[in-house]
Formats: structure tokens, sequence, C-alpha cells
DNA sequence: AGCCAGGCTACCG
DNA sequence: CGGTAGCATGGC
């Protein structure tokens, strides 16, 4: 379906507020992780490994939050895919308190982290990602696009706020997360840069402005 | 003092 | 299939 909105939406959003840099990594000292107008992260492995981290920690979670639990991975040199597995349970939900859910999401990161060692830096497809416990449709694109610069486009709340207030869906009818996505990816150039600073500006916009 | 945050699973009808 | 309880913490 096409939608001329779709990219116009983009250019407003754009103007307004300029590059947002994501996803913020903890290896950049500056500008609290975020690298506005560079896209050649994740340089490392590691620096990938962090992303997803980051993506399965703030399902459902504000990422101020999200920072305390990367940062207390970080002091406890778990935030790292080699030393991950080996570190006691009670250590890493310590660690991830912060980011609540520390039951369920430790149960997530282990049966991720073991996947991720599992590529030997091969790029994964998305139905492999959905495979993994814990992994559904947003958290698998957040690392597809962010970990990997694959261009799929994420959907989430704000993605679905951002469509209804412009009318392009509406309010009653059901609206799946593929349907949502379909809506942006048919209407884009098929642009890892432009998708990772298009969702960042939907979740800035997002927070922003009341709900 | 509630309500909400960059969701997902399990289970229900 | 669609709908929803449960998961947990910190910020506002």
């Amino acid at each position: 379906m096409k939608n001329k909105l779709i990219s116009k939406l983009y250019s407003t959003l754009y103007e307004e507020y300029g590059p947002q840099g994501w996803w913020p990594l903890s290896t950049i000292k500056t500008n609290n992780g975020y690298h506005p107008n560079n896209y050649k992260y994740p340089v490392t492995n590691q620096e990938r490994f962090e992303i997803c981290v980051g993506a399965i920690l703030t399902q459902n979670t504000s990422w101020k939050n999200v920072e305390k639990a990367i940062t207390n991975l970080k002091e406890i040199n778990a935030l790292c895919m080699l030393y991950f597995l080996d570190t006691l349970e009670v250590k890493i939900k310590k660690a991830i308190r912060p980011a609540g859910y520390f039951n369920q999401k430790y149960k997530k990161l282990v049966a991720f982290t073991k996947f991720f060692l599992s590529l030997k830096k091969r790029t994964p497809i998305r139905e492999e990602l959905l495979g993994i416990w814990g992994i559904g449709p947003e958290t698998a694109d957040s690392i597809l696009l962010y970990a990997y610069n694959q261009p799929i486009f994420v959907v989430d709340a704000y993605t679905r706020k951002l469509l209804l207030k412009n009318k392009i869906i509406k309010e009653k009818e059901k609206v799946s997360y593929d349907y949502i996505q379909k809506i942006f990816m048919d209407n884009l150039k098929r642009d890892y840069k432009l998708y990772q600073e298009y969702y960042a500006l939907i979740v800035v916009t997002g927070k922003v402005k009341n709900k």
C-alpha cells in the first residue's frame, strides 16, 4: 500500500529533532553513548552483543533503568558473550534488577547468549531470532536493525501511536505487528540508516509528547 | 500514590 | 485467531 505520509513524517521529525545516533553503546564515552551521524556501529562483536542485551532488557522498561543494569553487568564483567554464561546466576540477577522482570530476563539473556555464541559472527535471520525463548518481533527487529544493520523496520507502542495520530490506521481495527511494519517498509527506501533514524525519532518524540 | 516504561509468554475462550 | 494476567523495578 502506498502512502506518501510515511516519508513526509520522517522529514518532519528529522528536521525537528535531528540525527539520534542510535543504538547507544557504553563503549562510546561522549554523548552518553549516542553517535549521531555515525552509522558504522557496532564495530566489534562485543558491541553487537551489548546492543542485543539492551534490546532484551528494555522490553517494557524505560531505557534509564536499562542503563543501570548495563552498567552493573559491565562492573561484574558479564556484559560479554564469553563470560556471561560463566557468571553466577544470582550475580547476574542482582545486576539486571533495575531493569525489572529480572527472573524472566535472566532466562532470556541465557537463551540468547547461547544462540549468539553459536552464530560465530554470522548474521541471524528473523525466524531464528523469533525461535529463541524471550525474543518477540520487536526485539528481533531491533537486533537486526541496530546490531546487524539490516533494513528491517521496528514497530512498538510509539510507532502505533504515531500512525494513529496521523490517521494512517484506525483505533478500532486490530492491526498486527507485521501489517504496521509493512506500511513503513512499503513506503521507504530499503536503507538501514534511514530505518535506524526513523525508529529512534519515533521513540524520542513519543517520549517528549505527552503520551 | 498511582501509572507507566523502547514486550513476551502462557493460557484462555 | 484475539484477549489478557503475570512478570518487577525506578521515575515522575
